[in-house]
DNA sequence: AGCACGCCGACT
DNA sequence: GTCGGCGTGCTC
């Protein structure tokens, strides 16, 4: 007969278990084994029950008979992963260096994830024959009574909060093997679909009244519920609120089969009765060009196109319009934006659009109401999914088109293991799928507009506003100019006047800074100490609210001295400006004022951050200080000023990127003012008011960004022209640490050179990373910059398993990294 | 990771 | 002589 094997990939990190293992699959699982289905087998030297995925079904494999295992058991008859999914799987991890089950857990949702338990109980009868014996220890008599009075088996988990000593498994197991105890090894999932259960009639009778005739007289209850339920069949639980009804007295009611209760697999629906409309409406010249041109394209196999409009360009409208081009074809969409809690009127207008068929994947959602969006989706219910990073995995079957809008938005990238960004995962997609690819964005990233400009996108332009509303005016202040004047206020005079000007005709101000807290630093002005965490290589930031000093790193806190901890000087210094300090500036300066601050610290509560907004949105505010958050999609009619009160914290940032990131904050930001009739004012006050990129957006000049920003780009040898490979060692140990990334590098050197000529000028040396230690734990790092990145991938994977073994630091590769911070 | 196996020191 | 400490190495 003919024997089958599964290949699967095992559900439990580590490197070294990081490959294909083969099982047998038994008889009676050959009819309903699938690829991409979860099973449980039997792994290791002690056999533990394990769950795995199966990523292929074969006919032969080339493992010694004797040392191949069978496939425990199907955990679920749907395969949880398609096999377009294990194509791209297998992609992610030759391209990003991570694990299999790494890639394949980003593609499925974490509510799915199988929790093991141990569960205990007691075997009665061994007891029963040793009634009279003495346990050894008084441990043994005291678990064995506690396990003998819970009477079912208990969770080992709860065991452990019972008896809290420290060598429990050890003792559990000695148990098990005196045979005196039972473990049992139980999987399920974390969530589970919901039901909900509902009350009514049983149908027993037609006529009503023969209902109440089998009840005992007198039983008044009983006759209550039957006479409620003959009018309203309803929820179970609600049900039990309203008639207050206990189940004893539904008890007898069951018995006679008078009454029935059902459960029901209820949606979680986070959307529910929101009742969004959105008609279509009518398009620009511009947005019907490309519309048409890509129809004309979509015939073709799997296209790139990116599109760069304007803010107010009409993006959203072509998106909608390609969707429902798309399911014309009875073809799937993916529509990808940055961060859907910033961007709600989204989902309105997709939902508005396209109603019942359109999911929602984010992180505001639960994980029951992940989980339920995902398996609409799996069961082919949702012919559209809107939502941020991860939905790029969404399991649509029939997908056609695939739509990142604010393509450059950093937020695509993610930064946990694997470390992929969203525009590879949907190129790579595309290609797996034959679907198409849309990217868009006011300010697009360099790598992709480069591509626009190479012929490897379409390239199309929207250069007008739907409406036709004017850019708003930005306004360069050189603050070096102000400090001549006299003036030392963080405000420039400009931004007082402005400041005061809309205060006066009742139109509302954003100020924007891209830094919380109140100081960036605290320090003595005598002896010039520093206040910085003990654990990370930071200086502590000033919190007004508690007078505290936290690192913004890892958390740690501790009240700010009134006098210098080293020499006692009471010449504290505070130094740098947060939006704390912003607030209190800005509130001296206006006291009639009514101001609103939105950063991490004020909206950590849920529910916050949309409140801040609404407010706003409302007008009881006049001034609005926050941080990037603000700078984000947001829609105020009445704002017409925007303030940057320091546009050099993102330019002196030590990032290839530092340039390209500011000019899309200050594109990002200004295109906040000036959203209604009115037309808007921006003001950007910086020390370096001559650097290009700020020069750019004062004109609203991409192309001439751009074409500056590429020219630097080349000729520094970054990103697009090379790709960057930044290796980040850690370890609590300094010098080992050295050492150890020293001896990798050599390592690597010496691989490289026997692979290509030259190969290794491509690395450079490692230095200490430019925050040098987080939580406790010291960081170096290491740069390579090569055109030959898959020369590179391989020799890396062989060396990092290899120290992985062998040393204490951990090693993080981010393959195109948005940040060498 | 988790588990077995193995090779050493402190106990009945 | 054995229990149990952790170092090593493998998992279909």
């Amino acid at each position: 007969m003919e024997k089958i094997y599964a290949q699967v990939i095992i559900n439990q990190f580590n490197h070294s278990i990081d490959k294909p293992f083969n099982y047998r699959i038994p008889v009676c699982l050959i009819k309903s084994i699938q690829i991409g289905q979860r099973v449980i087998v039997p792994f290791g030297m002690g056999n533990q029950k394990i769950d795995a995925f199966v990523i292929n079904i074969t006919n032969f494999c080339n493992i010694t008979e004797g040392k191949i295992k069978d496939i425990e058991q199907i955990v679920e008859e749907t395969p949880l992963l398609t096999k377009n999914q294990i194509k791209l799987a297998c992609w992610m991890r030759n391209y990003y260096l991570c694990t299999y089950i790494e890639a394949i857990q980003v593609m499925i949702p974490s509510g799915l994830k199988i929790e093991k338990r141990e569960m205990i109980s007691l075997n009665r009868e061994i007891l029963d024959k040793t009634k009279k014996q003495k346990w050894s220890s008084s441990f043994d008599r005291e678990f064995l009574q506690y396990l003998f009075h819970k009477k079912t088996e208990v969770e080992l988990e709860e065991i452990k909060k019972r008896f809290p000593v420290k060598d429990l498994k050890k003792q559990i197991k000695r148990l098990q093997q005196k045979e005196y105890i039972f473990i049992r090894k139980d999987f399920r999932t974390k969530i589970k679909d919901k039901e909900e259960k509902y009350i009514a009639l049983s149908g027993k009778y037609k006529d009503k009244g023969e209902y109440l005739k089998e009840i005992r007289k007198g039983a008044y209850k009983q006759k209550q519920v039957l006479e409620y339920l003959e009018h309203f069949p309803c929820n179970y639980r609600e049900f039990r609120k309203k008639l207050k009804v206990t189940s004893s007295t539904l008890k007898p009611l069951l018995e006679k089969n008078l009454i029935k209760i059902t459960s029901k697999i209820i949606f979680r629906n986070p959307y529910e009765n929101k009742g969004f409309k959105n008609p279509s409406v009518s398009l620009t010249k511009e947005q019907r060009f490309i519309i048409d041109e890509f129809r004309k394209l979509a015939n073709d196999s799997s296209q790139k196109i990116l599109i760069h409009g304007v803010t107010g360009s009409g993006k959203t409208e072509i998106y909608l319009n390609m969707i429902e081009f798309m399911l014309n074809k009875k073809k799937q969409s993916i529509l990808l934006v940055p961060e859907i809690s910033l961007t709600p009127q989204m989902i309105e207008r997709v939902m508005g659009r396209f109603g019942e068929q359109v999911s929602i994947l984010h992180s505001g959602l639960s994980n029951g109401e992940k989980y339920d969006q995902w398996k609409k989706i799996k069961q082919g219910k949702s012919n559209i999914v809107v939502g941020a990073r991860s939905a790029i995995f969404a399991p649509l079957d029939k997908l056609g088109l695939i739509i990142i809008d604010e393509e450059h938005e950093i937020t695509y990238k993610s930064s946990n293991n694997p470390r992929y960004h969203t525009i590879q995962i949907a190129e790579k997609r595309c290609e797996i799928e034959n679907c198409h690819l849309v990217l868009g964005s006011a300010t697009p990233s360099m790598e992709s507009y480069y591509k626009g400009k190479a012929g490897k996108y379409h390239l199309y332009e929207l250069k007008h506003r739907v409406k036709n509303i004017p850019m708003p005016k930005i306004e360069l202040i050189d603050m070096r100019n102000e400090l001549k004047e006299g003036n030392y206020s963080i405000l420039s005079n400009s931004l007082k006047k402005e400041l005061y000007f809309n205060l006066e005709n009742k139109q509302q101000s954003i100020l924007f800074l891209n830094r919380r807290g109140y100081s960036t630093a605290v320090s003595c002005r005598q002896c010039g100490y520093l206040e910085k965490c003990p654990h990370c290589d930071v200086s502590l930031t000033y919190h007004f609210n508690g007078k505290k000093l936290i690192c913004h790193y890892c958390g740690y806190s501790k009240l700010a001295p009134k006098i210098c901890p080293v020499c006692k000087s009471k010449k504290i210094k505070y130094l740098g400006t947060g939006t704390q300090k912003v607030q209190t500036i800005v509130e001296k300066e206006f006291p009639n004022a009514k101001i609103l601050r939105m950063d991490v610290d004020t909206t950590r509560k849920k529910g916050a951050h949309q409140r801040i907004i609404n407010s706003f949105k409302n007008q009881e505010a006049d001034i609005l200080i926050g941080t990037q958050m603000i700078a984000k999609g947001l829609d105020f009619p009445n704002v017409t000023l925007v303030g940057v009160i320091i546009a050099d914290t993102s330019l002196n940032l030590p990032d290839y990127n530092s340039a390209e990131r500011t000019f899309q904050l200050m594109t990002q930001v200004a295109g906040r003012s000036g959203r209604g009739d009115l037309l808007g004012k921006v003001i950007v006050q910086t020390y370096q008011p001559n650097h290009y990129s700020l020069i750019h957006a004062k004109n609203h000049d991409y192309t001439h960004f751009y074409n500056d920003e590429i020219a630097i780009r080349k000729e520094m040898l970054y990103p697009p022209f090379k790709e960057i490979i930044n290796i980040v060692f850690s370890s609590e140990n300094e010098k080992d640490l050295i050492q150890q990334c020293y001896e990798f590098y050599m390592e690597l050197i010496n691989h490289t050179k026997k692979v290509k000529k030259d190969l290794q000028k491509d690395i450079y040396k490692p230095v200490p990373s430019p925050v040098s230690k987080i939580k406790s734990k010291y960081r170096w790092h290491m740069i390579i910059k090569t055109s030959y990145p898959n020369e590179f991938k391989e020799i890396l994977r062989k060396i990092y398993h290899e120290y992985l073994n062998k040393s204490q630091m951990h090693i993080s590769i981010d393959i195109n990294p948005t940040s060498i911070l």
